[in-house]
RNA sequence: CGGGGUGUAGCUCAAUUAGCAGAGCGCGCGGUUUGGGACCGCGAGGCAGCCGGGGCAGAACCGGCCAUCCCGACCA
């Protein structure tokens, strides 16, 4: 029978070890490991352990209280998602390989939801709201699941995790603006709250859809976002998408007429650089690309830029693209690594970075082995399709108004906001409120998600120090780490159990080492592992007093039992 | 999904040319210790990832599969 409140760490399930798994590369991976916090699964799927289950609810405990001071509804909805839910919103094809599928007895589909907001739409629509509800915000607590092609890094990026995710439902664009700028303060906050300064920056909405977003990067060198800031501090971004100015080249010199030559060189850009003797930038970069529906897209660049993926399949119209097979550039009539703009007009989409209209006499590849063409200009020689920003933002770049740079960054990606706009409601038949003119209208929606587990890791990689984890009070599992040193004598064990008592009552959540079998040395190494913000030993050596000393100082005083209750209270 | 690794005790890792399956930590028992990862003795714990092949003999060689990690393309 087990009746007592505060935790015996003789009876913790998850003691501390001293060696991580060799496969472990990152401090909070490995230090969650070696303190008893979490154990791995399979891979990419964890248990939380007792101890860090409680840091995790600690954290939930947070983002739920600023969630709900907004007045969000905490609700749940089932884990496994009507797939023909999803096929409305045709994510089926837009997800792709990330979604998860299973049928029960009865042949029907379910998806294993990675996000929600199917099954949000589909409950507000049959609930037949006016404008009247409006607006309101429900969200939840639960777990995703995300069929990631590579899991990594310990709770940084998993196959299955808790994750807090809102969805608003608002009346019209004016109204939503409010509802996200709200949530954008609410998280700066609950981030803050949980020790992590964030950065808040634009970003793309990827499969969930809408045509803004918002990500908050807690700044770290393991992060896997790579996002810039300008040095004014003004724009923040994700290289996804980010957005800076094109500086003019050889702009003023006279047009040259248009040659095609023999070049017996390589394939890579660099190859063009020696042959030709001209600079990196004059050259025209191609590349090749294939859309989820076969169709070939030629993206044209300045040639010391690179192209971002993601801005071209914005650009193009579609979800996913892959690189073009050297069979599919011959059966165009070209040459890869001698790909031109020129010529292929009406064969493929050619997309142009506006980065063209800087260089002037440019040269290239001629749509043969060996075959280059120079003095190519746009308009004259060759047209696109499409003109779109389809580039690669790189450290030191100006920022669209010329006045600041870009500076390059990491973080770990903790939190997104998503503005959705009408994408769900519309493509949900029915998903409408009356309004007060008595017409039905699309609700306009935003949606919110926060993963916990990886919050936890981003916490300790930020704060940790050789000896382990020193966890920020308001995310720590216990408040104060009981160490009892020399337990047999001199009833030290019963002046601990009554310390304990006494911490309990006053709200203190306590752990108490109170093993007798391990050294004093053992227990405090624990506890620096473990990283309970406060250590309070208690020995003989001590008479009636008891030492306090904070995880996160060197630094050591003694107390009364009352002084020790009233520091810690506060 | 491309490239590179790795699979031996709960964890970290050994084992010469193929020749009886090993150590440290951890775990259990006994004892000595007790303010910064103490020590002695004894003990438990293994289908060597799985399947197949050649061989007197395999953890080791060959083939296939699986799992897993790292680097790249994607996300909370």
């Amino acid at each position: 029978m087990i009746d007592r409140k505060y935790m015996r760490y003789s009876k913790l399930v998850g003691k501390t070890v001293r060696n991580a798994p060799a496969d472990a590369i990152f401090d909070s991976h490995k230090l969650l490991y070696k303190s008893g916090f979490i154990r791995e699964s399979t891979a990419g799927r964890y248990y939380f352990l007792p101890l860090g289950w409680r840091a995790h609810q600690k954290i939930a405990k947070i983002v739920r209280e600023e969630m709900d001071r907004i007045g969000g509804q905490e609700m749940i909805v089932p884990v496994l998602q009507p797939l023909h839910l999803w096929q409305e919103t045709n994510r089926t094809a837009s997800v792709g390989f990330e979604l998860m599928t299973i049928k029960d007895g009865r042949e029907f589909q379910f998806a294993l939801g990675g996000t929600a907001e199917e099954m949000f739409v589909d409950l507000v629509r049959n609930l037949k709201l006016s404008y009247r509800d409006l607006p309101f915000n429900i969200y939840q607590f639960s777990t995703k699941f995300r069929d990631e092609i590579r899991a990594r890094g310990g709770l940084l990026r998993v196959r299955e995790f808790v994750m807090k995710d809102a969805y608003s439902f608002d009346r019209d664009e004016t109204e939503f603006k409010k509802t996200y700028r709200q949530m954008a303060e609410t998280y700066t906050k609950i981030f803050k709250r949980l020790g992590l300064e964030t950065l808040k920056v634009e970003a793309d909405n990827g499969y969930i859809g809408g045509e803004y977003c918002h990500e908050y990067q807690a700044e770290s060198p393991i992060g896997e976002s790579r996002f810039f800031v300008s040095e004014d501090g003004k724009y923040s971004v994700h290289a996804d998408v980010a957005k800076f100015k094109r500086d003019d080249k050889n702009i003023g010199e006279q047009l040259k007429p248009y040659r095609e030559i023999k070049a017996v060189r390589g394939t890579t850009m660099q190859d063009g650089v020696k042959l030709h003797g001209l600079p990196l930038w004059q050259q025209i970069k191609d590349f090749m690309a294939v859309d989820e529906n076969g169709n070939l897209i030629l993206a044209v660049i300045r040639g010391d830029l690179d192209v971002n993926e993601i801005k071209l399949a914005h650009a193009a119209g579609c979800h996913h693209l892959r690189h073009a097979t050297a069979e599919e550039i011959h059966a165009l009539g070209s040459e890869p690594g001698f790909i031109s703009p020129v010529g292929l007009k009406g064969k493929v989409k050619i997309i142009g970075d506006p980065s063209l209209r800087t260089i002037r006499n440019a040269y290239g590849g001629a749509n043969g082995l060996h075959r280059d063409a120079v003095n190519m200009n746009i308009d004259r020689d060759y047209t696109v399709d499409i003109e779109a920003d389809i580039a690669m933002a790189q450290s030191g770049f100006s920022t669209e108004d010329g006045k600041s740079k870009l500076v390059e960054k990491r973080g770990i990606e903790v939190g997104n906001i998503f503005q959705l706009g009408y994408h769900y409601t519309k493509l949900m038949k029915g998903a409408n409120f009356i309004d007060e003119d008595g017409k039905e209208k699309p609700y306009y929606m935003g949606c919110y998600g926060i993963g916990i587990g990886r919050t936890m890791a981003a916490i300790v990689e930020k704060y940790h120090d050789k000896k382990g984890i020193v966890w920020p009070e308001a995310v720590a599992p216990y408040d104060a780490h009981v160490v009892e040193v020399g337990s047999k004598e001199y009833g030290v064990k019963k002046k601990a159990e009554g310390i304990c008592k006494q911490l309990e009552q006053a709200g203190i959540e306590v752990l108490w080492d109170d093993r007798d079998y391990v050294s004093a040395g053992v227990k405090f190494a624990d506890a620096d592992l473990i990283g309970i913000p406060w250590r309070v030993v208690v020995s003989e050596r001590l008479g009636d007093k008891v030492e306090l000393k904070a995880r996160n100082s060197s630094l050591t005083e003694e107390l009364t039992v009352d002084q020790l209750i009233s520091k810690l209270k506060v």
